[in-house]
RNA sequence: GCGGACGUGGCGGAACUGGUAGACGCAGCGGACUUAAAAUCCGCUUCCCGAAAGGGAGUGUGGGUUCGAGUCCCACCGUCCGCACCA
């Protein structure tokens, strides 16, 4: 018998899908009346090759897109590249060699790879996001936001990265270290461009409760991100010198104005204005808010968390009481949330009592826990932060933590000196990079008009080619002629911005370009409408709030802008598992290939030497600790259906999964089981016949494993629909299959049709193939998905577990949908049944049909 | 510290809304085929006692609810993830 032999077959199945165009995109006319189905995988960055790691993902959106496809959906299933980036451009210091060029060259080669795969992928709307083309268009509505206010510059104190020579947001810094260089972040002030996602955080909260079929993990990392609180701002006014004079004070924002009674001092941010107006008078304040920035973000410090203080020799006044506070410069206060300042509540705050603590401060406790002696509750260490009744507290006195917060803050209000408020944890995303390899910002500055957008009619702003790396720093502020143009406003002279956008923009909106890749404005409002939002979306959870909550937010800003028809990008989000790998290091510390090493005798040894070596570990994909299993190799020992199965088959798709080659070796022992069953079908037409026993059972098994795989799919339990599929390889297997009756033969037909459709969606090449040796027309690509028959889904007959005093005792046979009563005459008659009562009085018996029987005797 | 998820055989993992725990695969063991090996095919495989029939235990630990708990509740232990001095 002949083997299957994937490296013939699968180049044949992609030519065939290829010719006869079956994945390129229908239009909505093409589709006649078909719903639409979007799916996406996130894009990939062309960093080089693939490996079998990246391959899960898309092999899981392809699993998607072509189900979807067989049940009739009008399918776009798009692939692109995250192509700007600072790889690129590491590159070009490095090699020498164009970032565009090092770019492109990728892209190449990881096509080729990834149509290895078999993916069911239009590639008509392949695009980067560093072709002219697209970045034009991203800059075409970065300047609708300008004009909307939603882009705007300030200065800022920024993280700066001294290796890459860049600026990196909060979330790029990871311990204080550059999330991709490792250098140590300093801070510096820049001017920057800033995207205003702030404006929209309420309708990015509330629309999370929208996102049904998102994981809850997502939605709950958003929502922590944009953290809403309720609080109060409200302002104590200093009590003596200038700035009293000028009326002037400082103003705080709480969440408990309920204990507002037991504050004690007021501290504020080194970052803040007054601390920097102190500085000036006096060394020693200068000094210690020196000390601050300097030290700060390294987990260890937080970890210790030790409180600083600087004592500014400023009082202000309370505002009920009129009692004097100390302002403080404190450590633990930070600028860029609420007001950069707060007053130290220590009874009722953490941080708040080990700074008193540490500086002598009072401590006033004002709530009363429940059940504890006003007279003698007292804090120690321990903050009290739970609910209680106010005391201490004058006017607040006898009133619930909530009734005092809305007490404390309508007094406030009605006095002039405060007000509630909202306040969110979200900050506006700076997106200047001074880097070269990135979409251009299509400003110009003008020394007469400020910032100017360069008009419509001139974009692209292209990056010049011609340039220099030899060089630190940005290329482009470097380059002899590129950023000296005139004022689009008035015709003087002006100079470009010489910032690029960070990369993250470019994924801020892809998958609406997807819908028209070719259109003229940014995005096609008719195609948009036609194929957002996208209904299933792909990718890995370290994206669950970045990329897409910024995406959310482009989404609503352009809908805004009557550029867009949905609130929400993505509909379905599933966020998928990596694939991890053993890693393998020798005593000197390097790391060895997979392919380097092997199994003797129960110990990993070097090949080539011999020599044993360590495991280091299960760990994803990376070229760093050599791990990474290219898809070429496996393509060729076993086909990319094996892999595609394998990858699938061992771990839920949203945990991660290890390669092996024995797992391998197993997904490839499935795929010739399958191919090996439709050897010598017979041929003539045979006859269902629902007397005929064993031809039922095997019709049974066919629509029963028609209906869990189906059901798995649609609920992305990939692993258990091939679970599905391989326990009916054995139940086919079992079958009679030589000189069997019309019957079986018939029912035998139907089986391996079935088992065909459903192994396409993983392993379409070999399904292809079954398909022909069957005997059958066209190609799976374009047929439907099979439907089962309810009847022969379930069975007519059930075996109920007979349990007596809650252990199992007996099996008893009873027709499907038998009443209570007849089963429990079935069970009571049932000899292993009556076995275990002898001696026993049956007191009550339960029944739950099609299930169980539970006896209780005593 | 705060928030969340999860603990099931030697391993990856199944188990619908509380109803036969361990599907399916890997590894292992036994057998067939073969001069032999590989490949392939068939069988066994949670643990303990037993030749078997059968019996007992069992889903991190300890309690609870229930006729019945991997699933629900309480407490604890452990692992992983996110955020992190957010007032």
């Amino acid at each position: 018998m002949a083997r299957y032999n994937p490296k013939e077959a699968e180049p044949r199945q992609r030519a065939r899908w290829a010719e006869a165009g079956v994945f390129r995109t229908r239009t909505p006319e093409e589709a006649g009346g078909k719903p639409k189905y979007y799916v996406l995988e996130m894009f990939p960055y062309p960093s080089g090759r693939i490996h079998v790691g990246h391959a899960r993902n898309y092999v899981m959106g392809d699993v998607v897109a072509r189900y979807k496809r067989a049940q009739g959906f009008n399918v776009l299933h798009p692939l692109g590249w995250d192509a700007f980036g600072l790889p690129a451009e590491n590159a070009a210091i490095e090699r020498g060699v164009h970032p565009a060029k090092w770019t492109y060259e990728n892209i190449d080669t990881m096509r080729e790879q990834l149509k290895l795969l078999g993916l069911s992928i239009d590639w008509e709307r392949e695009f980067a996001t560093c072709d002219p083309e697209y970045y034009g268009k991203q800059q075409a509505w970065f300047l609708e936001l300008y004009r909307r206010g939603l882009v705007y510059q300030r200065e800022a104190v920024v993280n700066w990265d001294p290796v890459d020579n860049t600026v990196l947001a909060n979330e790029q810094v990871v311990d204080g270290l550059g999330w991709r260089s490792g250098a140590v972040v300093e801070k510096r002030k820049l001017t920057q461009w800033f995207l205003r996602i702030t404006a929209y955080a309420d309708r990015l909260l509330e629309g999370l409760q929208t996102l049904d079929r998102w994981p809850d993990k997502v939605r709950l990392m958003q929502e922590n991100w944009i953290g809403k609180s309720q609080g109060a701002r409200l302002e104590f006014k200093f009590a003596d010198g200038p700035l009293a004079a000028h009326d002037q004070g400082v103003e705080v924002y709480t969440t408990r104005p309920d204990t507002l009674y037991g504050a004690s001092f007021i501290a504020i941010s080194p970052d803040h204005p007054l601390a920097e107006q102190v500085a000036r008078a006096s060394a020693e304040a200068a000094a210690f808010i020196e000390e601050c920035r300097r030290g700060g973000t390294s987990e260890a410090e937080i970890e210790a968390g030790e409180k600083l203080g600087f004592f500014t020799g400023l009082e202000v006044l309370h505002p009920f009481d009129g009692r004097r506070l100390p302002v403080w410069i404190a450590n633990f206060v930070l600028m860029e949330y609420g007001t950069g300042a707060i007053f130290g509540c220590p009874a009722h705050d953490q941080r708040d009592i080990e700074f008193a603590r540490k500086y002598g401060l009072p401590v006033t406790p004002v709530v009363l826990p429940p059940g504890e002696d006003p007279a003698t509750f007292d804090v120690a260490d321990e903050a009290y932060v739970g609910p209680g009744t106010i005391f201490h507290s004058d006017f607040l006195d006898g009133l619930g933590v909530e009734d005092a917060k809305a007490a404390a803050i309508a007094r406030l209000e009605a006095e002039g000196r405060g007000k509630g408020t909202t306040v969110y944890r979200l900050r506006d995303w700076g997106v200047s990079r001074q880097r070269y390899w990135g979409c251009p910002i299509p400003i110009v500055h003008c020394a007469r008009c400020g910032p100017v957008g360069v008009p419509e009619d001139q974009l692209p702003v292209k990056l010049p080619e011609d340039v220099d790396f030899s060089r630190p720093g940005n290329p482009l502020l470097h380059h002899p002629t590129w950023r000296h143009v005139n004022c689009p406003g008035c015709g003087g002279p002006g100079e470009r911005e010489t910032d690029t956008l960070d990369t993250f923009v470019d994924s801020f909106w892809y998958f609406a370009r997807f819908a028209d890749p070719t259109a003229e404005e940014p995005i096609s409002r008719a195609a948009a409408d036609y194929w957002l939002a996208v209904d299933q979306y792909i990718g890995g959870v370290e994206h669950a709030v970045l990329h897409l909550l910024y995406a959310r937010f482009v989404t609503r800003a352009l809908k805004d802008a009557g550029k867009l028809s949905v609130e929400e990008p993505f509909a379905g989000l599933f966020t998928q598992g990596m694939v991890v790998h053993e890693t393998f290091r020798r005593p000197d510390g390097r790391w060895l290939e997979p392919g380097e090493v092997e199994a003797r005798g129960g110990q990993w040894v070097e090949s080539a030497t011999g020599q044993a070596v360590e495991l280091g570990g299960v760990e994803k994909m990376s070229k760093s600790k050599k791990n990474v299993v290219a898809p070429e190799s496996v393509i060729e020992s076993h086909g990319v259906d094996s892999a595609r199965l394998f990858v699938l088959s061992d771990s839920p798709p949203e945990r991660d999964v290890q390669w092996t080659s024995a797992g391998l070796e197993g997904a490839w022992r499935f795929v010739h089981r399958v191919w090996s069953e439709f050897e010598g079908q017979p041929e003539g037409a045979f006859e269902h016949d629902a007397s005929d026993e064993a031809a039922l059972a095997l019709r049974r098994a066919t629509h029963k494993t028609i209906k869990a795989v189906t059901d798995g799919l649609d609920s992305f339990r990939f692993n258990t629909s091939i679970a599905r599929l391989y326990e009916f390889m054995n139940a086919l297997k079992a079958a009679p299959a030589q000189g069997a009756s019309s019957a079986v033969l018939a029912a035998r037909v139907e089986a391996l049709e079935a088992l065909a459709k459903l192994v396409a969606p993983f392993t379409p090449h070999l399904a292809e193939e079954a398909w022909t040796r069957l005997g059958r027309e066209g190609m799976l690509a374009e047929l439907p998905w099979p439907a089962y028959d309810r009847t022969l889904a379930a069975d007519d007959e059930k075996v109920l577990p007979v349990q007596i005093n809650g252990k199992r005792r007996a099996e008893i046979r009873a027709p499907a949908g038998a009443g209570a009563q007849a089963v429990e005459s079935i069970a009571l008659a049932d000899e292993g049944v009556t076995r275990h009562l002898e001696g026993l009085t049956v007191r009550k018996v339960i029944v739950v049909p099609d299930r169980i029987v539970n006896i209780v005797a005593g």
